[in-house]
DNA sequence: TGTTATGGCATGAAAATCCATTGTATCCCT
DNA sequence: AGGGATACAATGGATTTTCATGCCATAACA
């Protein structure tokens, strides 16, 4: 049931006029490990201003935990209804891209504007997960542990911003 | 659940221009019987101005304690925001580096300066995982035990400083 | 034919790797 | 027990590789 490999660590990169992103080669090397692929799913994520992205490797787990959650609960027609959109949160409302052979991904409009994406992405670890981040964003939200906007800001400083 | 080798002991070593330095070998031989990988990862400690360090095998127990608390827990607001500053933190605010052939990491220059370390770095084995500081903010802390305290001064003296 | 997407290449910076030296503890032989 | 030889650990320096990213070439499309 879980991953072996973990996405953890931040990075900031710069996104590009036609809105290409390298990948941070560490999260890649997660993502390799899993799997074979060298494609990451995008998604709105649910509680934060920022997308949340994995690789085909969790998107197949997320959907069998669904299942099993459906399997668990009374069928009641509430239980029914929210299986009903979840699923559909979890595989139509997201999109998968490759990315080149650089580890450059192109970040579909779309999923740039639910993320509130511009210049900068910054990425970070979250198990077996990983969010991008706009991070003027991840620094006005009051939710973030001050420690982390500290990791935000080292990284804007590291650029000499 | 339980790992079943433990970090003990103590060492100080240099932290060269480059923000190099060795990870005691009897911290590596720990490392390397929990689990074949030759990296740690690091962290600010919650409660002391140092770096906590550990192994994956640790980073991946953690991970699964924090699952199962969300599965527990009702899946209220608030618990969900808590789950993802947890998760935040744990792997997001950490960085995991790995050590050469002869037992270096390289600090990352943001962990360097959370854990304050500058020339010399003070490794101290607590069982599941070890810490690293800077000496002089080890003698400065009242928490520290006065035994405790002893030990840095020996190494330091050891050293002829 | 102008415009936009996509793959490949080039570059500079940063990071991983290798090699060499020193100091220290350990072993072995006499 | 002394003395030398040996192995391992720590550290300094240099070299090679990788990464992020700008740029260009080619391809698709309007």
């Amino acid at each position: 049931m879980a991953l072996e490999h973990l996405f953890q660590g931040s990075a900031l990169n710069a996104v590009d006029a036609k809105g290409r992103v390298s990948i941070p080669a560490f999260l890649r090397s997660v993502i390799e490990r899993r799997g074979d692929a060298r494609t990451i799913t995008l998604a709105k994520h649910e509680a934060f201003p920022c997308l949340s992205a994995y690789d085909p490797a969790y998107a197949a787990l997320k959907h069998v935990k669904l299942e099993r959650l459906l399997e668990k609960e009374e069928t009641s027609a509430a239980a029914q209804l929210e299986y009903q959109q979840r699923n559909l949160m979890a595989f139509a409302a997201t999109e998968e891209v490759p990315y080149d052979s650089s580890g450059r991904i192109v970040l579909p409009p779309m999923m740039r504007r639910k993320g509130g994406i511009e210049g900068l992405a910054l990425f970070l670890g979250t198990g077996e997960t990983f969010q991008i981040w706009n991070p003027t964003l991840l620094l006005k939200d009051d939710r973030i542990p001050e420690d982390l906007k500290d990791i935000a800001r080292f990284r804007l400083e590291e650029r000499g911003l």
